[in-house]
DNA sequence: ACCTTATATTACTATATAGTAGTATAATTA
DNA sequence: TAATTATACTACTATATAGTAATATAAGGT
């Protein structure tokens, strides 16, 4: 099956917004449930312009929704996928480490003999 | 389970690697198995530079593995998890453009009434 | 040794974006 | 209505990176 460049640019689209550290941060405080901005910007320890311009890139990205609640916004999660995808990415990244460590104790040991 | 910002920052690195058009191009080439750069600038109508570079990043990021044969260089992917995560983003998204489409006709009928 | 071919690297330009200060908007309360 | 609080937006700076032209390196073939 051939991938248009329509769908190849929305999927690099999607990893782009995944790619930033604090996004990561704020998704990942919001795993616990639903939080206001203010609360974001305790739990990540970013600004308030920061922190609404990351949750404009994910509400767009459709990773986050918002729900206005009086004077204040809350956001939450809308598809967990995120975190099986991090989860996926993450375990491929210590096993690659763990595999690393292990070649350089081979090495250690062939230095020696 | 606490996050380490160490783990975040490779996470989001990884990501950051998936979050270009032309670098999923050349992943998607390499699907079907190992190719030379010549093959890949071909397959993906890139410049050589460029396409030296992305392999560049690619490998670094171990995505793809190099192996030097005669004059060229052929490039394999490393682990086809990188597949499975496209399959599961593009999954979502052609679910939510449905959900938006469903949605809109909704709203069709709705006006019409 | 020289020439050709394949790939990598360097230096540069153009563009995108993260962070931030300042401002605007909107809901709530006195 | 004025003041306060919460969030969003705008304009700006600094940094990162995609693409490219030119050059470097390295392997075969003549």
């Amino acid at each position: 099956m051939e991938i248009t460049p329509r769908a190849l640019a929305q999927l690099a689209d999607y990893f782009k917004v995944l790619s930033e550290v604090n996004r990561l941060r704020v998704l990942c405080c919001l795993k616990s449930g639903a939080k206001n901005v203010t609360e974001i910007m305790v739990a990540t320890e970013l600004g308030q312009a920061n922190v609404s311009k990351h949750l404009k890139i994910l509400a767009q990205a459709g990773m986050v929704d918002r729900k206005p609640e009086g004077v204040s916004a809350y956001y939450e999660i809308v598809d967990p996928l995120i975190f099986d995808l991090c989860e996926m990415v993450c375990d491929r990244l210590s096993l690659r480490l763990e595999t690393q460590s292990q070649q350089l104790k081979e090495l250690e040991v062939w230095k020696r003999s």
